[in-house]
DNA sequence: TGTACATCAGTGAACGCGCGTTCACTGATGTAC
DNA sequence: TGTACATCAGTGAACGCGCGTTCACTGATGTAC
């Protein structure tokens, strides 16, 4: 295949990113190579250069992506709503369309304070926490309940423990 | 150098699984080599089939004795001076000698139900549980709150938030 | 509007590198007599 | 207690493989006239 229109090569990058932010959230950044998510896309990997200049860039678009798709639908919901949908075996059981807090917490609680992704992670952070807070300030507390009770869920995910650390967060926030 | 006594293969032994417990935690296990983990023990990588079948195989001997160690320094301490040190950014710093459940977390979300490493995190993350209940049974939204906030302070090391995620933790639940 | 040429998104082979794992070998340890 | 031999923990080179990245090439797109 040779060049490709200008509103094309757009939509490839815009879809390398979206899928990216699905992946690295499903598999971890490690665990998803270059070569996959363009597979994904339906491109070869040689092309990946053309838009980006190197992984970490696209881990840092692929992490602001996915802050900016889950503030959308944050704040479309009420509280309880949130808390329904945010502690339910559904998001447990798919990580790669919910909270990026979560999806990349593990793997960036080992970056450097300097990577380009912790900004929107912070920010993200403090989203969450406006968001939970029934004052209008922040409530950190319930977002680390939160995102704490949904890692410990898919760790232990198939087990009992799993379901019951999802029902008790619910019980305890709403 | 040739063959070694038992009790010094079994010391060696030993020392292969406290270092991967603890750099495993600091780097994530995707992070850390076989040859670094004997590397940092003194060894070449080659000896290491010798005392283990896979990496995997040791990865959960290391998660389980991570869990071993956590739950001999837990039990030592009462409530508060727990809730203290694990809201410390002085254990947000260490996560080699921290908790395993956090440690450990971010890369047991995404490894299947029946990873062998699994069993021993459901318990640890029972015993954590139990720990923090004033009623004798299991207070998992307590576990949740502190291991979210663990994680996020972790994330964001280095801006202000991440001081403040683990005060307000520890204001919430002391 | 049509033609000539420059641009550049995408292709696919190749790069150096580090990974988990294997293997022939070494030589001190453990054991049989 | 001493000797002869088997065992096996540790060594270091090598395996196939997948990674991030580079590069010469292709040919449709975009542009200049």
């Amino acid at each position: 295949m040779g060049r490709v229109s200008q509103a094309q090569a757009q939509e490839n990058r815009k879809r390398i990113v979206e899928t990216a932010a699905r992946l690295f959230r499903e598999q971890g950044i490690d665990g998803v190579s270059v070569a996959d998510v363009m597979a994904e896309v339906g491109l070869t990997h040689g092309g990946f250069y053309k838009h980006f200049a190197s992984k970490d860039a696209l881990v840092t678009e692929a992490v602001g992506l996915a802050f900016t798709q889950a503030g959308e639908r944050i704040t479309s919901l009420d509280r309880d709503a949130f808390l329904e949908a945010y502690l339910s075996p559904e998001h447990r059981d798919a990580p790669g369309t919910g909270c990026p807090t979560a999806g990349f917490g593990g793997d960036l609680a080992r970056e450097d304070p300097d990577n380009a992704a912790i900004p929107a992670y912070a920010k993200g952070v403090e989203l969450y926490a406006r968001q939970l807070a029934t004052d209008g300030g922040e409530d950190l507390v319930a977002v680390s309940t939160l995102v704490g009770a949904l890692l410990l869920a898919r760790a232990t995910a198939g087990t009992e423990l799993s379901d019951r650390i999802l029902a008790e967060a619910r019980a305890a926030l709403m």
